[in-house]
DNA sequence: TTATATTTTTAGTTTTACCTAAATTTTTAT
DNA sequence: ATAAAAATTTAGGTAAAACTAAAAATATAA
């Protein structure tokens, strides 16, 4: 792959992230970079002559494919900065990823897949967002419901069916909250409770009544 | 510390390697980073407005006290990303070096001393060369017999005493040459023989007649 | 010591990536 | 349908960091 420059790469992770709410507009994206609208058009002219995106002045632009596969190599680089940050260094999830935004230029390609390796290939970010693999090709992420987690696979929280004060009061108890990531260890079949983990806690049982009503953003 | 952009840093840092032979040429600077005289006078000139430099028009120049300062960090942060990239994601000493020139440019405090700590606080990179700690400090580099060396302190060959074919043929069946990590593990009364070990080997022993032949540059 | 060679600096360009202000195109509202 | 508003592009300018060519200062050698 060739290289770009951290400005090019910048607008393309950027876009990438903006197009899947539809096309994108100048405005829009001058607003995202804190930038102003000409400049945007500026860049807009040199990623389109590059065949990184496809764009017809006064219409908003799409990534084309080549575009699209250098994003997914950025995020790629992104996340895997942000799981070591969080995972070896012991940053907190809303540390990372200012640093990971300057990690993720750097763009040797030894350098990400060793230390993807190293991570024991991740498939998600500490905020749970997918890892893309070394081809760029991000795993399925299926909402499923806590008691059909596999064992001893990550998943983050991403909703809770029932909103009452009760649960509430029990789900904060036990540290869990949208967002969390959580791990489950063991299935107990005598009552269908659940030993999960998370990385705040050591492991600990709740019932099939909780679990029931937690549900999970899971990488397939 | 103020933040310097990735072409301040690379002038600082070799001006730094270069000043150790005493006063650094316009000509000198401009062969060692494939650069231009013009071009290094340009740059010169804004160094000393940011008081990094010492410098008269048409003699050499010298990093200021807080040049030196900041070519240290910049120092400390490729050394211990080269001592990550060998020693957590396997990359040969000869590799190492070249993606450390990029990673040395992201310039949070936080994430080198995080990165130090979780490496154990190393005191010298792959290649020997000493890494200094968070106030910009160098351990004292001695030259010692491996005879003389601390347990478990990794030093780097630098010198082989005896250059007869019979050492060399023994140094080249343990894989030991110059730049070799070695740390002793154990040492042995009965005849003062060693057990050592290196990057490359399972620990193994040697005579003592063979350690007092080889010297090491250590870390204090 | 004076002429020549070397080194360094100045002057003027280029490229990248930003900016402001003005012009142009598209959208919206009466 | 057309005027006003909003969005986008063009035109022209700035700063950083490089370049070439020419001028100036310093070093060297006959």
């Amino acid at each position: 792959m060739i290289n770009y420059t951290v400005s090019e790469e910048n607008y393309i992770k950027t876009i990438h992230r903006l197009q899947q709410y539809g096309t994108v507009t100048t405005n829009a994206l001058a607003a995202e970079l804190k930038s102003k609208p000409a400049s945007i058009t500026a860049m807009m002219k040199k990623l389109k002559a590059k065949k990184l995106l496809n764009y017809q002045p006064y219409y908003g632009f799409r990534l084309s494919a080549e575009g699209n596969k250098v994003a997914l190599l950025i995020i790629r680089r992104h996340r895997l900065w942000e799981y070591f940050l969080a995972e070896k260094l012991q940053f907190s999830w809303d540390e990372v990823h200012e640093v990971a935004e300057h990690l993720e230029h750097v763009s040797s390609k030894k350098l990400i897949d060793k230390l993807d390796e190293f991570l024991g290939f991740p498939t998600a970010d500490p905020h749970g967002d997918p890892i893309p693999d070394a081809q760029g090709k991000i795993k399925n992420i299926q909402k499923v419901c806590l008691t059909d987690l596999p064992l001893n696979k990550p998943a983050t929280v991403c909703q809770v069916a029932d909103q009452s004060p009760s649960i509430l009061e029990l789900l904060n108890h036990n540290q869990i909250k949208i967002g969390t990531r959580v791990e489950v260890k063991r299935k107990f079949d005598f009552d269908n409770s659940l030993e999960i983990k998370t990385k705040q806690t050591a492991p600990f049982t709740i019932s099939e009544q909780l679990a029931k009503n937690i549900f999970l953003n899971y990488a397939e």
